[in-house]
Formats: C-alpha cells, sequence, structure tokens
DNA sequence: CTACTTTAATCAGAGTCTCTGACTAAAACA
DNA sequence: TGTTTTAGTCAGAGACTCTGATTAAAGTAG
C-alpha cells in the first residue's frame, strides 16, 4: 500500500468523526469552514494569512469567512495596526466548538495508541514532525 | 502540532507533487479524476467498486468517469458476467501516466528517507499500516 | 510632500466537484 | 412468477475553488 494512502486514511477518519462530533454538537458547519475556523488564532487573524495557512485563495478563504459570518460564528474587527486590513474573530457561539473538537480529537488518538501500542504510537508522531519540518510549505 | 495536520501536510505534499509530474508529462488530468483514476484495476473495474474505494457517491464517481473518458483515459466495456454492469478500464493513452506517478513517489520517498532516516521511515511505514486496520472503511 | 509600488481585501464570473432524489434495467431470490 | 436488490444513469442543486480586475491603505524613493 503506497505511503499516499498509508497517510490519507487515517487522516480522512480523523477529519470525518472530528466534523461528526461537532455537528452532532449543534454546530452546523462544513468541512472547508471548519478547515478556515481551525487556523483562527485567540486574538484574530487576517484574511491573508488564514487564506495561507488553510492553502487556498485570499477569495476563497473570504467567502468561507462570509459564511462562518453570516452563521455567526465569527466576525470581521477592524485591524488597529493596518487600515487595510481585518482580523476575523471567533464569536462566542463558536467557541463551545472548540472543546467539542478537542475532545473527540484526543479520543482517537487514545483509539489508535490503544490498537497500536504506545510505543509505536510515539514513533509515529516523532516521524511525522520530522517529516513535516520538510513537507510543510508555511514554516 | 495535533495528528491530523501532521498526517495532513505530507499528504497532501505528495499529492501535489505527484500531480504536478504527471501534468509536467503532458496528462490533463484534475485531482478528482486522478482519485478515480488510480483505483482502476488492471482488468477493469465497475463504477460502484469505484465510488467505494474514492469514497464518493455512485454519481460523483460517474460524473468524473465521463469525463476522463471523454478525454480519452479510460474507456467502458460491458461486464461479461454481469448485465447491468460495465468495466470501466483504462486506456493505453492513460498507461504512460501510471509509471510517471510512480517515479515521483519513488523519488519522494526516497527524499523523505533521506531527511528523516532509514530507521523512523520503517516506522513510519509500520504504524500507519497497523493504523490503517481500524481506519480503512473498506478493510 | 509626491509619485510609484506593494499589500489587504473585495467584486464578478466561471469551472469543478459533490450531493440528494428519482428512475431504468438486469439480477437474485422466495 | 413476483418481489427485492443491485448497477448505473438522469436531473437538479449546493458547495468549493479558481482567475482576473478593482479599491483603498500602507510603504518607499525621490
Amino acid at each position: 500500500m503506497n505511503i499516499g494512502l498509508l497517510l490519507y486514511i487515517p487522516y480522512r477518519e480523523l477529519e470525518n468523526r472530528i466534523m461528526a462530533a461537532v455537528t452532532a454538537a449543534g454546530y452546523d458547519v462544513t468541512l472547508a469552514q471548519a478547515r478556515v475556523l481551525q487556523r483562527i488564532g485567540p486574538d484574530g487573524t487576517r484574511l491573508t494569512e488564514l487564506a495561507e495557512a488553510a492553502q487556498v485563495t485570499k477569495q476563497t478563504a473570504g467567502f468561507l469567512v462570509d459564511q462562518l459570518e453570516k452563521a455567526g460564528y465569527v466576525e470581521r474587527v477592524p485591524d488597529p495596526t493596518d487600515g487595510r486590513a481585518r482580523l476575523v474573530r471567533i464569536t462566542e457561539k463558536a467557541q463551545g466548538a472548540l472543546p467539542v473538537a478537542g475532545e473527540e480529537m484526543a479520543r482517537i488518538e487514545a483509539e489508535w495508541e490503544q490498537h497500536i501500542g504506545k510505543r509505536r504510537m510515539g514513533q509515529l508522531r516523532e516521524a511525522l514532525e520530522k517529516l513535516v519540518e520538510v513537507t510543510d510549505p508555511y514554516r
């Protein structure tokens, strides 16, 4: 089995389950919206930064933020340090979703560790962290 | 850094580079088309099977196969064992793309091994193969 | 200070991907 | 034979993403 599929299959499982948990908790967010949402920092993040982090164009990021804003999950506030820019911030309404996602992620990691063992899980994480050094275009 | 992103970043790099290599070799295929294409077996595969393997609906798979067919990369032939079914087969035109993808993949794996070391690469593969046992819905 | 360049964001339009629901035809089964 | 299941298609809509052009603010060189 090729390494691409080996990386992708667990990733997709993780993403699907987290989305399901968030949806079950009553948050109506799509996958693309969630990918943007999780990149927003605690003090707000500029659209351009979000676009880079999520690997989409500014237009796409703007489109998704528009939807998130309409749904009340984010708000845009002026950036005090730059008159052109605005900061996208997570609203109180969306704050509750973060721990839901975090808990589901922890649950999944625990399941994985149970199956492959603590040692292998540690090796997996170590290898991936090293691999990200050469494959992440934003570091 | 969360495990999801750790899995996704190298995956995306792999996918992007393979797509770039295939495109550079003169094959005009989209990512979604490629995901279907790589699931087609040597003797042809049914649409329904492709849909399951690629994790999309039959309609979506059909839509992508239509495009691949128009571009001359696949053909549909009757399934001799089932009058309702048709086998999607890779045409000669598309055969050349497979080694291009394979070579790029091997090149990337070699680079990764160079960076993280042979030992870690082995551990990574071992851990992922074990992980796929519990995360692959199609096995 | 002024003119030029860059940067942040948006507007407009199009192409691609994916889905739900309804349907046809062949196969499998009771 | 009649019913149910399976393989695939048709129709329509929604979601995602892109390229190109534009506006406004900031930065920079003279």
